[in-house]
DNA sequence: TTTGATGCAAACGGTTTGCACTTAT
DNA sequence: ATAAGTGCAAACCGTTTGCATCAAA
C-alpha cells in the first residue's frame, strides 16, 4: 500500500484514497482494463468514487508516464497498462482477450538495435499481434 | 477510374458516385486520413456528400477487407490506409505524422518466422514506432 | 421497377469540462 | 488556511442510426 502512495507522491500526486485504489486496482489486474472496467471494480470499495475521477486519475497517470495508454482499443474504449517494461500484445480475434507477449524481441529486432529507420528516431515500438488464443484455438478443434 | 470502379464491385458494392470518389481519394493520398480528412477533401468535387456516407463507405471496405483501419489515432480519430501490404507505421510524437515503414520483418521477426508465440496463433502483426521523424530531427539540431 | 445507397438530423457512447463542495497538507 | 482533488451533470466529439428520398441495376 505504501508504495502505491509512494509511486504518487513520486509523480507529484497527491495520493488521495480515489487514486490510491484506483493505481491499486489496475497495479493487481493484468488484463489490461478500461476505465469502466476500473471503475465497475472499485466502485465496490468505494461506492462514491465517480467516474471522472477514474479517467482523470488514469489519463494523469499516463501523462505523467507511472501507467501506460495502450494503442489498441477494447470495443472503442481506451485500455490500460500498469507493466511499463517493453512487451507487446496479442489480441484474439476470437474472444477479445489482450495477451501480454514478452519477447526477446531487442535481440532479434533489427529497427530497434539500429535505433532508426529510414532517418526517423526510434524511441519506442509496440507491436500488436492478431489471430487466435491458445484457448480459442483449442476450442476450434 | 475503372479500377476503382472494379474494386468496389469485387467487393458487392454498388460503385456510386461518392463511393468512387472516397476509394479514389483514399487510395491516391498516402497520409493515413481521418474519415474527416476523406471528407474534408471530396465534398470540394461532390458539395452534396455527407458525412455518414463517408464514414458507411470506410466502414464497408474496411470489413471487406479492401482497406484497413489502423489501430493508431489521430487525435482521437480512427485512421485509414488503402495499402494492405504488410508494412508498418511511424509516428512523430513531434509532429503528429504517420509514416509508412517498410521492412524486411518477415526475414528477422522470430514471432512470424514460428507463427506463433505462447501457444497463440498469430495471424499479423502490425508495428508502431513513436519518436522523432527525419523533418523534426533536423529542426530540433 | 426495385433494391440498395444517400443525406439529414437525431441518437449514441466514451471522454472531458465547469463548478460548487470536500479533502490532504 | 489553502491549494488541489472530487462528484455531479452537462457538454463534447467522433461515430452510428432511422428514415424519407434518390439512384444504379
Amino acid at each position: 500500500m505504501n508504495k502505491i502512495i509512494e509511486r504518487l507522491r513520486n509523480r507529484g500526486l497527491k495520493p488521495t484514497s480515489q487514486r490510491i485504489a484506483v493505481l491499486k486496482n489496475l497495479t493487481e489486474r493484468r488484463d489490461h482494463p478500461t476505465a469502466s472496467d476500473v471503475y465497475n471494480d472499485v466502485v465496490k470499495k468505494y461506492p462514491t468514487i465517480s467516474k471522472a475521477t477514474v479517467y482523470s486519475t488514469l489519463k494523469l497517470l499516463s501523462e505523467k508516464g507511472e501507467i501506460q495508454e495502450l494503442s489498441i482499443r477494447k470495443m472503442g474504449e481506451a485500455c490500460f497498462d500498469s507493466i511499463l517494461e517493453l512487451h507487446h500484445h496479442f489480441l484474439c480475434r476470437e474472444c477479445g482477450k489482450i495477451i501480454d507477449i514478452y519477447t526477446n524481441c531487442r535481440n532479434n529486432c533489427v529497427i530497434i538495435k539500429a535505433g532508426e529507420i529510414d532517418g526517423n528516431i526510434v524511441e519506442e515500438i509496440q507491436a500488436y499481434m492478431y489471430g487466435l488464443c491458445s484457448d480459442c484455438a483449442k476450442k476450434n478443434n
